[in-house]
DNA sequence: GGTCGGCTTTGACACAGATCAAACCGGCGG
DNA sequence: CCGCCGGTTTGATCTGTGTCAAAGCCGACC
């Protein structure tokens, strides 16, 4: 099967249209980007390869150094991305300058999928990022051939949905701490589900991106972290948290 | 057109296909409820009036009175459901009972298009409310042979997707008072696209299901609003309150 | 008309988390 | 090797909002 989005030979897409899920990596540890396999077009698994060749002929590789953004809030929405390597953050900013951080994009998950006009956030890369950019128009043509293509990206759009409603009770309803534990469990679930390991969570983001995320301050952060290190539940290793002791971390974290 | 989902004469449905909303209420006052006439197919303008009798065809009327339950977190989702009359509260509970109002579903609004095994969150009647159910296999069944009502459908799942990202900026980084201002904003937008008031906002709701929708507790609410009151900004009337100065309203809520 | 119950308002006080500030740490460039 | 810089940790203090408690309001029902 021929691929046109590849940067080099670690990260060159094996497309297998097989699993229902995006392929798993081979010997994922720490650090899910390096070296970890995905398909570029991993929420598309319920397409035949003809498709899947067919959508990866018209997607077109880049790659981003941290820092740098991908698309800013109210830019005109014309493509479609799906990070294939690296983390990335979307976030919604107030006007004097307070950031909610509404998500992290981890390797297979696609932005822009809303068909919308223009982009609801902005979105840049924390650590280096490599994604496949499909031409929005291109794209559109492409699903309206195929309904049941359309009725993935409703399927997708619906579990984000779901992700976001539980966010919403996490930031109104839940403390500093659960707050942390719930992120670090909802992170260590998605990191297993791309073939990561179950106890180390990389975590390329600042205490700032957390704060951001979970509504609190950076130094609230990682008050809670070196409690739950101290506590022995985790353990925090460079660019990452270990988990020591699941079972209290869950009871942390319960929803 | 024939129309099987009314309760009385001031609720019958006209079900005019033409506009690109709900068609407005002839005389909408302070509350949105009374004898507004909504099409009971609401978010299908898109559809041609022979699909909109269709669908119109398989739906079946329930009423519901306040305080009764639509469904609950976790029930098999096995019916779609169009508010015609009155508002719901849609929420998430954490074990130990705190609360997470995710919205509120007034006259227009779908529940269920997620087409998810069972539903994620529990929905219950403020007020008196009536809806048409629609059952969900046939409802499925209905979409796929439509490749446009699965866009639109799609389409309405991406709006509440940005809704729910907006609310978690105001959960995550806003005051008391800006989450309030804003809460009182976004109502009247919704209002006045249903042909409501712009100045009166008919809150059917409780202080408590305020404060467990906007991460507050229900004193503080009742604080802020008496705050806002104290400074002229709104005035509090019997099952609602009346913008008076709308400006510094938007200064509070702006986003 | 009385009173009962649910909801709201208001006050006094407590506390989780914010703010301010300083020291620390580790990687990188010179 | 040193010093800088961005990020992190930790401490001291402050404050917005939560908690607890009591009184007020109003509609429903006897």
């Amino acid at each position: 099967m021929t691929n046109t989005c590849e940067t080099d030979a670690a990260l060159s897409c094996t497309a297998d249209a097989g699993g229902p899920g995006p392929s798993r990596c081979g010997h994922a540890t720490t650090n899910v980007c390096a070296s970890c396999r995905v398909k570029d077009i991993s929420v598309c698994a319920a397409l035949d390869p003809g498709e899947l060749t067919a959508l990866s002929a018209m997607s077109e590789k880049s790659v981003l150094a941290a820092k740098e953004t991908l698309f800013l809030q109210g830019d005109v929405a014309d493509a479609v991305y799906n990070v294939t390597c690296g983390m990335l953050r979307l976030y919604k900013l107030l006007p004097d300058g307070r950031r909610q951080i509404v998500g992290f994009l981890l390797p297979g998950d696609f932005v822009g999928l809303s068909l919308s006009e223009r982009f609801g956030f902005s979105a840049d890369a924390i650590e280096t990022v490599s994604a496949c950019r499909l031409d929005r128009a291109t794209f559109a043509r492409f699903v309206d051939l195929k309904p049941h293509l359309l009725r993935r990206l409703h399927e997708a759009a619906t579990h984000e949905l779901t992700v976001a409603q539980d966010h919403m009770v996490l930031l109104g309803r839940r403390s500093a701490e659960e707050k942390v534990a719930a992120f670090l469990l909802s992170m260590r679930e998605r990191l297993r589900r791309l073939g990561g390991s179950s106890v180390t969570i990389p975590l390329p983001m600042t205490r700032q991106d957390l704060a951001d995320h979970l509504g609190l301050t950076l130094e609230t952060v990682s008050r809670v972290i070196s409690r739950l290190a101290r506590d022995r539940i985790i353990l925090v290793v460079p660019d990452g948290i270990r988990i020591l002791d699941l079972s209290r971390l869950e009871r942390l974290g319960a929803s």
